[in-house]
DNA sequence: ACATTAAGTGATT
DNA sequence: AATCACTTAATGT
């Protein structure tokens, strides 16, 4: 853990905050498709993430879905976190975790260090770079939240199903993506039918290529 | 060989 | 863009 530690965040954190996050971190090996905190669930820590990909969700009483954005490799989920702060200073005495308003999966196999949420409003107060980290990182956040809005509310369903697949090709760093049109489908709220078809079209302009369970993203 | 799951398609709203 | 109803193709047992 130490030198991965070393790797991603030797630049960004100071000496002493490395070692207080090699200390009450959790290191913890992510396998793909696994839910890593769902809606309504508690968040008791904080995912720093190593290297791979988790797909944040949004998900309404319904169960309709929506993919909001990837996290990739440094990145935290900066918006739980300061969730969590709020919570925690207008709150109650007891140990009261706030509540998860998506969900998160594991886009691929991943290595994350989970923080305890206790820890990180005491290292906000202790260390600058931390507070610059949390910062940046809950700008990223909010930047690919407005990303998503505009692509839902401005872009039609063949632009964004492109997107989409462009998106995930970059997440993947793959261009051949493993995935049924069922799942695109639940991941941008649209029906099967839909996106079998929007994919067809693609395919006859040239953009993608379609096989059984796959697909080959030649534009991006 | 049969059942199940993924993908393709015409017609309708 | 969604839904229905149906077909075809690939895969699992």
């Amino acid at each position: 853990m130490q030198e991965k530690l070393q790797d991603y965040f030797s630049v960004v954190f100071e000496p002493e905050l490395l070692k207080e996050i090699e200390k009450f971190g959790v290191y913890k090996v992510i396998k793909e498709n696994e839910l890593l905190i769902d809606v309504g669930g508690s968040i008791t820590h904080i995912p720093l993430l190593l290297n791979g990909a988790i797909k944040i969700v949004r998900e309404d009483d319904n169960g309709d879905e929506i993919v909001l954005y990837f996290l990739e490799r440094g990145d935290t989920c900066a918006i739980s976190f300061v969730n969590c702060l709020n919570y925690n200073k207008s709150g109650d005495s007891k140990l009261n975790y706030s509540k998860s308003k998506v969900r998160g999966v594991a886009e691929k196999d991943s290595e994350a260090i989970f923080l305890p949420v206790a820890k990180l409003s005491e290292w906000l107060e202790k260390y600058q770079s931390w507070r610059v980290f949390v910062i940046e990182s809950y700008s990223e956040r909010l930047n690919e939240m407005i990303e998503a809005i505009d692509t839902l509310a401005f872009m039609r369903m063949d632009q964004r199903l492109l997107k989409y697949l462009q998106d995930k090709v970059k997440i993947m760093r793959e261009t051949t993506l493993n995935a049924t049109h069922l799942q695109i489908a639940l991941d941008l709220n649209t029906s099967r039918v839909v996106v079998s078809r929007l994919l067809k079209q693609l395919e006859n302009e040239g953009k993608i290529k379609l096989f059984r369970k796959k697909i080959e993203v030649l534009e991006y």
